[in-house]
Order: C-alpha cells, then sequence, then structure tokens
DNA sequence: AACATATAATATGTAATACATAATACATAA
DNA sequence: TTATGTATTATGTATTACATATTATATGTT
C-alpha cells in the first residue's frame, strides 16, 4: 500500500476536520436567525453589541459577519439608526468581478453562452411586450451605425442589443446584459473580430433584425437571431469541443 | 417658494457630499491595484500591515475592505501564507440571497423570466452538444415521474429540467439554474400548479421532450419546449401587464 | 406658544494593541 | 534520513477607546 493510499484509508476512517471559523458561524447563525424570524426587507436587525452578547463573540466578529452580509447587499447600516434588512440585488458585487483579466477562459465562455441563449430565448417576451416607440428607437440607432468605426464596432453592438433586451421589461435581465458587456468586449478584441467576407452568405443585418421585430414573431424573429449570431455559436461549439 | 423648493434649490448649487467611507475608499484603491498590477488568479497581494502603511488607515479598515474582497470571491485568505487574488465564482452569495422570502415580488418575476428564455435559448447548444448518455440518463428519469405525487412534482421537475440544462455543458448555467431551484418551487407552491384540465389541448409532456432531444433539431426542441412552458409565459405575461 | 439652537444619548465607524492560531521553514535528535 | 520539536510569520480574534452621524430631548429666546 503506497503512502497516498494508506493517507486515503486514514481519511475515510477518520474524516478531515472542516474549521469553521467563528465569522462562519456567526454568518450561518444570522442567516439562520432572519429565516426563523421571517424577517421581511426593511425589517430591523439586533444591535452589534446585542448580538456580541448574545453569541458570546467579540464586536470585532460579528461586524466582519455582517460585513460579508453588506457585501452581498442582504442588510445595510446607517449610524445610529442601525441596521435592517434590505431588498438583496442580485447582480451586486458583479460588476466587479466581470473584467476578463482575472476570469477563466472557460467561465468567459460560460458567460458568453448565456448571453447567446438568453438572446435567443427572450423571443417571447420581446414579441409579447414590444411596443412602437421600441421600433422607433431600434431604427434611430441604426442610422447611427456607420458612425461607430473598427474599434467602436462593439459599443454600437451593445447598443443595439441592449436595446432589444430591454423591450422585454426585465430590468434584472437588463442590467445582467449591460454587465456582461466587458466579456464580449474582451472576446472580440481577443480576435473575434470577424471580416466581412467571413460572414455566412444567408448572414442577418441588424436592420433586418429590426423588420422582424417590426412584423414578425417570435419563431422568425429566433430564425434571424440565430443567423445573426451563427459566427458565434459556431465559434463557441468549435472551441469546447477542442477543450474536451 | 417652498421649504422642499428651496432645498432642492440649495442642492443644485452644493451637491451633496457623498460620504465615501475610508473602507471604501481602501476598496476601490485596492481594486485599482489589481487592475494596475494586472494581478491574476493565484498572484499574492500586499500583506495586511503593508496595506496599512501604505494607505495610513488602520489594520481594521484594511481587513473590512479585504472582507468585501472575500466575500465576493476575489481574494482568498490563509493563515501565514497572506492572500492570493482567486479567480472568483460569479454565483458566490447567489445561494444566500434567492430565498424568495426577501425578495421582492419583481425580481423573483425577473428571475422565473430568465429562466424560461435560457431554457428557450439553450437550443442550440443542447443539440451541439448532446451525447447517447444524456438520453439515457433522462429516459431514466421518466421512468420515475409518475413516483413524485403532488408536493414533490417540482422535484421531479427540477431532476428532469436540471438534466437537459447539463446537456449543455456549462457548469456556470448549470449552477446558475440549481440556485433558481427555491424559486420555482416558490412559484410554484404559491399557485402556479396548473390543474391537468387546464393544460392546453396541444401540450408537450416531458416524454415528447425527450423524443424531440432524440431525433428533433433546435428548431423542433424550441417549438416543443415552447408548447411545453406555454403556461408560464402566459401567466408571466399576464402578470406583467398587471403591474404596468 | 413657537421656533431655533444647544445638549445628550445612541449605534455604527475607526484606531490601536495584544494575543491566539495555523502554516511554513528550519533545526535537532534518533 | 526521517520524524519530531521549535521559531517565525501572517491572518484570526479580543479588548478598549474614541470619532462621528443621527435622533430625541432639553433649553432658551422671542
Amino acid at each position: 500500500m503506497s503512502k497516498a493510499e494508506g493517507t486515503r484509508n486514514l481519511q475515510s476512517k477518520l474524516r478531515p476536520i472542516v474549521n469553521y471559523s467563528l465569522t462562519d458561524q456567526v454568518e450561518t447563525k444570522l442567516l439562520d436567525l432572519f429565516k426563523k424570524e421571517d424577517l421581511r426587507s426593511g425589517d430591523p436587525i439586533p444591535k452589534e453589541n446585542e448580538l456580541c452578547e448574545a453569541m458570546g463573540v467579540s464586536r470585532t466578529v460579528i461586524r466582519e459577519a455582517l460585513t460579508r452580509l453588506k457585501t452581498i447587499g442582504l442588510i445595510e447600516s446607517k449610524k445610529n439608526k442601525g441596521m435592517i434588512l434590505t431588498e438583496p440585488d442580485l447582480l451586486i458585487g458583479l460588476d466587479k468581478l466581470l473584467q476578463p483579466k482575472i476570469l477563466s477562459e472557460e467561465t468567459l465562455q460560460d458567460m458568453f453562452e448565456m448571453r447567446l441563449a438568453l438572446e435567443m430565448g427572450i423571443a417571447e417576451l420581446v414579441f409579447a411586450r414590444i411596443k412602437p416607440q421600441d421600433i422607433l428607437d431600434l431604427k434611430a440607432i441604426l442610422k447611427t451605425e456607420k458612425d461607430y468605426k473598427e474599434d467602436l464596432e462593439m459599443d454600437f453592438e451593445a447598443r443595439f442589443h441592449g436595446r432589444i433586451y430591454a423591450i422585454a421589461r426585465n430590468n434584472t435581465l437588463l442590467r445582467f446584459q449591460s454587465m456582461l458587456l466587458p466579456i464580449f468586449k474582451y472576446v472580440h478584441d481577443k480576435g473575434l473580430k470577424l471580416k466581412e467576407e467571413e460572414l455566412p452568405k444567408n448572414y442577418v443585418t441588424h436592420s433586418i433584425i429590426v423588420k422582424v421585430l417590426e412584423t414578425g414573431n417570435p419563431e422568425k424573429y429566433r430564425d434571424a437571431m440565430k443567423r445573426h449570431l451563427k459566427v458565434h455559436f459556431d465559434r463557441t461549439i468549435k472551441i469546447r469541443k477542442l477543450l474536451e
């Protein structure tokens, strides 16, 4: 029996000790408390000193746990007022993380695909909620397309597609999409940029998409968007295959 | 001029003071540093004491800022080793927030719609990556459908649809979907549960979906899934209209 | 009585110091 | 050479004190 095997064997008998720090414990206790008390957004939570006494730990630890909860947007604190539960922002912190430099290629790929999927998937919502003004806005954006030269091309894409997302009237989705922009820019700058010649014959332009939005239906939209994004789909599928 | 108007007028001249706490400032400075130094996942960052000296603030403040960055998964700390930048987990913290109780109806709605959109949108990825084993697994799951009675119905839904997401081979997406489960369960329990009689005539069953996955194509899948989810789409669209 | 101003009380924010603890490197002895 | 003991180091926790912003109360002036 090798040394490694011996260790593994020992492990199965002893089980490694998981070391929850005091802060970890306080954090979970707080979350439990909120759930048990059935607290809602706006409800006040105990003072720091009360928590210290109740849990028998220093204010340092309490504050560290509270800092975590503040960071994910679950609570807010005001001097003298104390702290209250808040409607958390699901996308909080995401903007700080979405810097391509620190994300792995795999995660970038994941996010890129999610965007592609969403762009196709919002068809039903878009057609259920589109209004005349949306078309007008999109047409106005179209007119500016030629003003975006070379390296600004991505900015146009962002504006155009962002405006489509807005039609879905889903604020979380809209913000999510806008946060993903740096990633697409990165992917784009990294060589995704496709020369005109490489575009497939039945390529769907932005202008065609607007037309479909104006006169089409979800099925036609999905078909158009699929062609519009085809190169991206092809690429991501090829890349992922290589990684296997 | 009313008192309120006077205040507004004064505000426009003086601009309210935005009070960045020391911790806020340290946090941004740290993020700037990481970007400026072009640090990558795994790279070490300065020790707490070094940061104290460099920025001229107490360790308390430094640690609070660091706690925030740890919370969003940007850095990790180990005793004696110091701290390193880490590949952040984009979905970190999300599970703590996705308790329906503290989320507003609007946000719940948003998330629900995102899920619907994704389910439709992943068609291309699914068909590009599906393997025989996927079909086998899905068929096995299908066989257990009758075992899930009444209140466990959602568990079956989760298993089935979760398995479909897995076909897309996108880990972030898969985890995202699984985190959303409590929300769907909530929406379901809240009265979404649809009696058999309410199902539309051309309702697509789970079994049909599997068949489409086996022998169809993205278009047919989207069509099937659209019918399968029709009641949900209809409901969310109706609700959102009422909120306008 | 009405109003502005001063004062006190309160809870979070910041600082400073000391010690505990885990991980690593190094030294030591069998 | 190897296992064990020891020192060192950086983070984790505790304690105390004070700063600061907000609210409530009290005070005083007209």
